[in-house]
DNA sequence: CTGAAAGCGCTTACAG
DNA sequence: CTGAAAGCGCTTACAG
């Protein structure tokens, strides 16, 4: 193609990569009015040192052309809104939704986009989008999530932080606590120990001391500081651990339904169970129901996240609430910059309803 | 600075725009290997035409220099991954995180990357976002979502579609009917005004004549398209719509819970109630039981959405699933060019639960 | 298989 | 306030 020839350049591109057709650029539009190309960037840069009657005679040349400022070819110069990626496992749930408004919230006030993407717990595709990501000079990395708690995740992280500093962007972890040995890594959670334990001992106050535990098993962080937090209440008041009360399971309702159901059919005197999750509670409610075990009178239930119309359960769920949203938010800020980069534990919050009660005599 | 000493290009740019810190090129790298800037290229590019050994020797001087190919110049030149921009009005709710996973199926399949924004509902906000994708030669702009119904959203989003056009991205409206006179934009939808018919007649079916309706107030097309639905039902079966029986509510809860609470005190008895989504629906079964009207027995309810938990809630509810996963799938396969562009219109289903029963006599 | 050269589109000291 | 020139980093015919 003969790079000269206008028409020649009206042509849309393959089917590869992004279509060219915008092919007026900076050099037409100042060719149109009259005045250098370093005069038309002026105007569309920053429009200063431009005389007034300039300016309006390339503007005009430019609505006339139809011109669109190359983007790509500006912030190949350091110019331009920064890019935020917020990297999850899967896009699912309240949780995903209100963290990524939390991130939105913020990147949007400030100009800048945001890129989404999931990773299906595939580490080579992880790995890939990173360099993706690296090669596009994203600004700032939002990692999403409980992660893997072995030793292979951690090198990966820090292997991916690395190479995203090497471009002058920072690995924000959010939703998970900082990565052991790696205290320079960002980190923004809340604290899912002590707001479980806390549930704990709501249930220990009101009197409970069979109190089971079902939930996904360890290898990820969230579902160790649940159960850590479990553990911590029990510990604190002297009340054994007993492994039959303590179940594995999934994280959907119906797994949860299935766990609860082999617990109270094991007849190990259970007074309450404790739920990793509010999707494992609904599961608790339904296993509850088809067994015809009263919740609370025979049953007291207690989950973790706070997902919407658990609160229209009957009874109303009580729950633990994680601020998901100011996570998002926090995590954003440190990422443009706007806050320290350092390690954010948030607090959850206990939200009673009547799915607990003091246990039957 | 001098741009030909690597220290100076090492420091960072200021606060403004990228970070630019991986300042080693291409030409550091070919100068390295001994290789022309050309041939290292083509190393990176595809890999062809390049003898074994030279490949070798740039790859191991990129490794050794840290070198990460700057993917904006290479997208200047129309090389890269494409990027899909999402936009919505706001982050929430299941059928947000639904769409989204579609389209991030699809795209992350592709190896393409997704922008997502959100507009509050600003439609200064929504036109500068097209400007900056525009401007950074966005592969494809998925709008998403109700939107206002008036000729001033129609004339708007037409303007996008055609500024899109400029820089060859095709606009995809999702969650939407077409756009009323432009049958040449593309849209994705499931079938709301039927879904909801299909429900109402579903009561009919029971025995219900005194149908209510609750829900948001015309002027979006999602509200219209559901409320024309339940009018269509009526008049199909000759029963008179009655003023009185509907209801405008807001989209949360609590509000569903005032309007049906309304209704209820009003004695316009209505022997069902039909929400336009499962979170006004979700209000209804709190109003019913503040009320102490008995579900179903002394009133059937319906719901749009089939968010999560919905078939938990006691008695489980009645309501219409969407499709909401497969229209982002459609859309974004649209975008991409891997279906035809048109106008895709899904069929919701009707999931029947415990919520609805004859009318008492 | 390889290199010199021109090009993509924009920006920015530098010198008026 | 304005322009000529060099630069950002990569790619791609063209000619070996």
């Amino acid at each position: 193609m003969d790079p000269i020839d206008p028409a020649a350049r009206q042509r849309r591109a393959g089917s590869r990569g992004p279509a060219r057709v915008a092919s007026v650029n900076l050099r037409d539009v100042a060719a149109h009015a009259g005045v250098s190309p370093a005069t038309a960037s002026r105007v569309f840069a920053g429009g200063v040192n431009v005389h007034e009657r300039t300016r309006a005679r390339v503007l005009a040349a430019a609505e006339e052309l139809g011109y669109v400022v190359n983007g790509l070819a500006r912030a190949m110069t350091g110019r331009g809104p920064h890019t935020m990626a917020f990297i999850v496992r899967a896009m699912i749930g309240p949780t995903f939704a209100s963290l990524a408004a939390g991130v939105e919230s913020v990147t949007s006030r400030e100009g800048h986009l945001l890129l989404m993407s999931a990773t299906g717990g595939d580490s080579e595709r992880e790995a890939e989008l990173i360099a993706t990501l690296r090669e596009l000079r994203v600004g700032a990395v939002l990692l999403v999530g409980s992660t893997e708690t072995d030793e292979r995740f951690v090198r990966r992280a820090a292997g991916y932080a690395k190479d995203l500093a090497d471009v002058g962007a920072p690995l924000i972890l959010c939703g998970r606590p900082p990565l052991a040995g790696h205290p320079d890594i960002a980190s923004v959670d809340y604290d899912q120990r002590t707001g479980m334990s806390e549930a704990v001992e709501e249930l220990i106050g009101l009197g409970h001391r069979r109190i089971a535990y079902v939930g996904e098993p360890r290898g990820m962080t969230t579902s160790e500081l649940r159960l850590d937090g479990y553990g911590d209440a029990l510990a604190r008041h002297g009340i054994p651990s007993d492994p039959s009360l303590i179940r594995v399971s999934g994280n959907s309702e119906e797994d949860g339904a299935r766990a609860v159901g082999e617990l109270l059919a094991s007849h190990a005197g259970a007074t309450a169970v404790v739920c990793m999750t509010d999707n494992i509670a609904v599961g608790a409610y339904r296993a509850a129901r088809r067994a015809g075990t009263r919740i609370p009178d025979e049953l007291s239930i207690v989950g973790f996240d706070d997902v919407p119309i658990v609160s229209d359960l009957t009874p109303g769920l009580t729950t633990v609430r994680p601020p998901f949203f100011d996570v998002g938010v926090r995590a954003a800020e440190i990422a443009l910059g706007h806050s320290p980069s350092g390690h954010v534990l948030l607090e959850p919050h206990l939200v009673r309803r009547g799915s607990i009660a003091p246990p039957s005599p």
